[in-house]
DNA sequence: ATCCCGAGGG
DNA sequence: CCCTCTGGAT
């Protein structure tokens, strides 16, 4: 019997998780670095986080979630003073709106709490696949995929867990070769890796504890 | 595919 | 200057 082609190339088990051991040694300190202290704060700072630094989103957040204390704050706030707080992440206008229709929402439709369904989160303004499972990860234990941000995308790549680019893609590749335990700690592991060594502008393979097993390496060009 | 948008690094 | 940063909606 033939050997049966499979639609998608999936990389070794064994270097899977010799990758994922290497990037634990490496990253014992991996964790999520927004900083927030309620659920509305965590969900807020990562509408904030699209296409900006988490430094960034943690200068700008402490100010902001002064002026607004909770839900309803925000969705009674002056749009334009909005604006003007979120500005500093970046697509502020649209940012701003996002924040405010999502709180009108939560407080209209959810009583106030931010829901912790994945079907509910996709429905808020601004939430999509990766800002519904940082809440769903962080905050209530109960994380449905894997967190694809760019900086998971360019390290998949690089490692050969996947050659899509569509997140949503990456995400699924993601989930069959990554134990379900691990799902939250990955997206730690390769972010912290991805701005600490494996930086998009100059990857620091000298100093990478994986260089040896990286396809990438610049190493041995 | 394109737009949204500012700020820091190389 | 150009690229990148914990993306999402049209």
């Amino acid at each position: 019997m033939a050997a049966a082609k499979t639609s998608t190339v999936r990389p070794d088990p064994n270097y899977v998780a010799e990758v994922v051991t290497r990037l634990k040694e490496a990253h014992p300190d991996a964790h999520c670095e927004l900083n927030y202290e309620t659920p509305l704060q965590l969900l807020l700072a990562t509408i904030l986080s699209a296409q900006c630094t988490d430094v960034r989103v943690n200068k700008t957040t402490p100010a902001l979630f002064e002026k607004y204390p909770d839900v309803k704050a925000f969705a009674e706030a002056d749009i334009t003073e909005l604006e003007e707080m979120v500005r500093p992440t970046g697509f502020y206008r649209m940012k701003a709106q996002r924040v405010q229709e999502t709180c009108r929402r939560i407080l209209t439709e959810y009583d106030g709490e931010v829901p912790d369904e994945m079907e509910d989160l996709l429905s808020l303004s601004g939430v999509a696949r990766k800002t519904a499972n940082v809440v769903l990860g962080e905050i209530f234990n109960k994380a449905e995929g894997v967190v694809v941000d760019t900086h998971v995308k360019r390290l998949s790549n690089k490692f050969g867990f996947t050659t899509y680019t569509d997140p949503v893609k990456i995400e699924k590749d993601l989930m069959a070769i990554i134990s379900q335990e691990d799902w939250v700690k990955i997206s730690h592991l390769l972010i912290f890796h991805g701005r600490r060594v494996c930086s998009a502008r100059k990857p620091d393979c000298a100093n990478c504890s994986l260089e040896d097993i990286c396809p990438a390496s610049e190493l041995k060009k």
